[in-house]
DNA sequence: TATTTTTTGAAGTGATTGTTTCAGAATTGG
DNA sequence: CCAATTCTGAAACAATCACTTCAAAAAATA
């Protein structure tokens, strides 16, 4: 046998996430790459792949951090119309938070029509977030906290859609107020 | 005088929109660029001046383009109730039809964070389409359309957010029908 | 039509793109 | 400690990047 791998492999895709995150795709340069993930292109190269086949780890692990992060929350809440509640603020507060945006979000406008790949990707993790609210309704609808009519599959697309938006005002007016405005509003519609 | 240019700057510029809005601002190469434009790379930046000035001008022809049929189509409504209503339904359409998503969010993801040119100029069009939806509620609230208590700027962001996330949906999902729901959704809610 | 002015096409600029090569350093099992 | 194997670093790869150069073609004025 001979030498074994020295670095990290899941290290550097989260430094390289980070480049993707800021610079997109197309912008970051496998040079950007390289450097934050402190290795040599030929290290790259012979454990990663190419630069797409390290985007894909990229989104995946982004994807699963998320889903591992929603999950740990919606256990601390003793109530599903609490949880709904405040699965609404943490993403407010995500929002506020993310310099550049939801990665996933960015990715979808930039690369998914032209990358099916990741579009597959992309369209699993929504997937699994609509899952996970719909859920949380039908329980909430159970247990007398909404409306017997609620429609638990179009309330938590309309749900996705509308912190979508706030990711692109914040990203145009970074205004923290505005965010929590919207996110209170939405909680209130969403919860009448 | 010598002579006069013979390619149309507007149509030059309207064909690198089409570029610019399938291939995002980094993955469009001036090559892609000049190739749609049909014209040699010293007429572009004898005239038109480099990559980003072009990217500005396809910008701005955009959110022009919007903001005047935007205008055009809410004098065809006889009741600020009718035109909000009317306005949804259109994103609605708006968002089905374009394969890429919108151009101005698409951008925003993409560019906005580091290039504060581009920054301002979405931001003037936020700014403008939200003015343009608080005028609206705030005519329905006068003629007793709407509730008194009505936050038109609230009002309007949350619109505006809510159809962001709608291309997102459909540039995953391609399912106009879900499109379709979730804006008769929003239309009730926000009409109520 | 002659002259002046400007545009145009083709080729070429250096820099950077993603990726490969390969010799030598490193680390393993025997 | 040796030999086999694998990883690493630096240099180099062709292709493409945004952009420039310049002579010749084209058109406007006189």
């Amino acid at each position: 046998m001979g030498r074994t791998v020295t670095f990290d492999q899941n290290e550097a895709i989260e430094k390289a996430l980070d480049v993707f995150w800021k610079k997109g795709y197309n912008g970051a340069s496998l040079r950007d790459l390289t450097d934050a993930m402190k290795i040599n292109s030929s290290s790259f190269y012979n454990t990663l792949g190419d630069k797409h086949q390290l985007f894909v780890q990229c989104v995946k692990h982004y994807t699963h951090k998320r889903r591992v992060l929603l999950e740990q929350r919606a256990g601390t809440y003793d109530s599903p119309r609490a949880a709904l509640e405040g699965f609404i603020h943490d993403v407010a507060a995500v929002v506020i938070k993310d310099a550049h945006g939801c990665f996933a979000i960015k990715t979808a406008f930039e690369v998914s029509p032209d990358d099916k790949r990741i579009q597959a990707l992309l369209k699993e993790d929504n997937n699994f977030t609509r899952t996970f609210l719909s859920t949380l309704i039908r329980s909430a609808v159970d247990q007398g906290e909404m409306a017997d009519e609620t429609d638990a599959e179009l309330l938590a697309d309309y749900i996705i859609s509308t912190y979508t938006g706030w990711y692109e005002l914040h990203l145009l007016h970074q205004d923290p107020v505005k965010i929590n405005k919207l996110a209170a509003f939405t909680a209130r519609q969403v919860l009448h």
